[in-house]
RNA sequence: GGCCCUGUAGCUCAGUUGGAUUAGAGCGUUUGACUACGAAUCAAAAGGUCGCAGGUUCGAAUCCUGCCAGGGUCACCA
């Protein structure tokens, strides 16, 4: 138990005590929470618990903390004060923070890994389509999604990362006609390009690759035939290509699932499973979901008139899978362009008898690329879209990475593309990488110098305001990661980073290390190594390397 | 027109679910700091009617209602 669990006990000791007493009323109060004060001035962590009940008590805030101090054991703390209107503010006695660094510092890398709590997340991303290569919008979803599972996973739940290929339906049969067109054309042949065909120039060097392989060993070949054998050879590349954009973007799945293996029989018994629950009816010759009884605004077609399902037949699949698989909470990250789908999905899952709350669908917004201050337009239908892997190229997959995460999914994102490669003051991945760097640099420096500190350090030496403040800083990591798992928020962990590295540049500016006294020296060495551990903790969270030299 | 997201400093955005006479970062602007551990840094200044108008209460950038503006989406496409 740390102290502030340790002081939310004892106010919810003192607020049954005073209830036996008779001097609060028999009521429930709202759960206790400690913030930390804006300034410190107001301590080092409060709680608005007194102002919260008051409604419920019937009584005025600073009555009811002066009666919840009296019944708390405090000793532990430096002093305890009502302030403003009805605050109730802890101070930590000074040594406590020592022993708690001297804990960070136990725990290594570990710290900020918290303990396992047993709840099993899926995490479903990207899921792009393997018709052609991603594009920073996938960047975008890929890079939150990744570290979204990092952040998951240190915050103690089990998670599972997983990406769905469209590798069935008629986009496919697209693909294949495609690169059909494509490959015909290269010979000399007319070839009729599908109306709604990928355009782009990736399609015509796997048409290209086939011939430099192959020749024309194929022209003669039946149409039909021909394209079913493209669709196998371009489906494979694409998703190569696929795995390696994101390896290379430090995304990875544990799971890659096939759409196919859907089809025919999963789909089928779903359907069966929705007829029977009287959620799917037949009209105009095709198989409706009643999504309405939901709050959708029409029925959707699952099996099409022709007796070919829709898109949503195998996702409705899908998703009975997932909820068979046992997971406690799904998380799906889809484009904003897909909000509408949310709801028949969820429909369907219901009408199959799953409780849908247990899904949770994150929407990202778009993403807007700027260079030279000018935005940089895109075009999916002609293929003219800037791609992940040319993003990467031109900005490297530390600054895509951190651009993408640092700001909250809600947000349209504008990417400057300027600030993201520049290698200077401007680029707040740099500044926290130099953070990290610089303390690498003097550690190496002692080590070269043969310097060793030998003996105890003596923590409470550390009193500079900027020391204090990186102290705390660093505590309060821990709370960060629950707070930030638990919003699905990494764009926090960005913020913090930098924030962290903000108080050690502060730190390092003020308080030499190398070169005073041995006692003092040393406890610096101990606080750089605790910032060192939480920099590399948090980088690894948001999927951004830790280099020890610039 | 229905639904979703956004509107906070010149620009890009935080603001941990309603808290503290002072709403925070970064960039940009201005002024200082390297004969000591990496100046890719630090210290400081200027910059705000939190889109507008009501409402809820001890207290609102945050919750409710109505407007205004920008973006997304409304398929037997995926």
């Amino acid at each position: 138990m740390n102290i502030q669990e340790l002081v939310i006990a004892e106010i919810k000791k003192a607020v049954k005590k005073n209830i036996d007493a008779g001097i609060f009323p028999q009521a429930e109060i709202p759960a206790i929470k400690l913030e930390v004060p804006p300034q410190k001035e107001y301590g080092d962590f409060a709680t608005n618990i007194a102002m919260q009940s008051a409604r419920i008590f019937h009584m005025a805030p600073k009555k009811i903390a002066e009666e919840l101090i009296k019944q708390m054991d405090h000793d532990y703390l430096a002093k305890v004060e009502i302030a403003g209107p009805g605050f109730i503010n802890f101070y930590l006695r000074s040594d406590i923070i020592y022993k708690e660094l001297a804990d960070v510092v136990k725990k290594g890398n570990h710290y900020g890994t918290l303990t396992d709590n047993g709840i099993k997340v899926q995490v479903e991303y990207v899921s792009a389509n393997p018709t052609g290569p991603l594009h920073v919008g996938h960047g975008r979803g890929a890079a939150f999604g990744s570290a979204l599972v990092n952040l998951l996973k240190a915050a103690g739940y089990q998670v599972e990362s997983e990406y769905y290929i469209n590798d069935a339906g008629k986009q496919i049969d697209n693909l294949a006609a495609s690169v059909n067109a494509r490959y015909l054309e290269l010979l000399g042949k007319k070839a009729d390009f599908p109306e709604n065909g990928y355009h782009g120039h990736d399609i015509i060097e796997t048409a290209q690759r086939i011939i430099d392989k192959f020749g024309d060993k194929y022209l003669n070949m039946a149409d039909d035939e021909r394209i079913s054998l493209f669709k196998e050879v371009a489906l494979k590349e694409k998703l190569a290509a696929l795995r390696e954009d994101l390896s290379a973007f430090n995304v990875h799945f544990d799971v890659w699932f096939s759409e196919r293996t859907l089809h025919p029989d999963a789909v089928k018994s779903a359907c069966e499973i929705l007829l029977k629950n009287k959620a799917m009816y037949e009209k105009d010759g095709a198989k409706w979901l009643r999504s309405t009884d939901y709050g959708d605004d029409k029925d959707r077609v699952v099996i099409r008139d022709n007796g070919v399902p829709t898109y949503l037949a195998a996702d409705i699949a899908y998703h009975k899978n997932k909820y068979e698989r046992g997971f406690d909470k799904l998380i799906n990250i889809w484009g904003a362009d897909h909000h509408g789908y949310v709801c028949r999905v969820k429909a369907a899952i219901d009408a199959l008898g799953f409780d849908s709350s247990k899904l949770e669908v994150l929407l990202l917004q778009m993403v807007s690329l700027y260079r030279n201050g000018e935005l940089v337009k895109m075009s999916k239908r002609t293929g003219q879209s800037v791609t992940l892997a040319e993003l990467i190229e031109e900005v490297g997959t530390d600054a895509a990475r951190y651009f993408f995460i640092m700001r909250s999914l809600d947000s349209q994102l504008d990417f400057d593309l300027d600030l993201a490669k520049s290698e200077s003051n401007e680029n707040p991945v740099y500044y926290i990488q130099y953070a990290y760097a610089r303390i690498c640099s003097i550690f190496r420096q002692l080590a070269e110098a043969g310097i060793v500190y030998e003996g105890p350090a003596n923590l409470e030496l550390l009193t500079d305001e900027t020391e204090i403040a990186l102290i705390k800083k660093i505590l309060s990591y821990p709370d960060e990661i629950r707070s930030a798992a638990k919003d699905y928020a990494p764009h926090r962990i960005a913020n913090f980073v930098h924030e962290l590295a903000a108080d050690f540049h502060s730190f390092y500016n003020k308080c030499r290390i190398i070169g005073v006294d041995a006692p003092l020296a040393q406890s610096r060495l101990i606080l750089c190594e605790a910032t060192r551990n939480v920099i590399h903790h948090a980088l690894d969270i948001l999927g951004v390397s830790a280099p020890e030299k610039m």
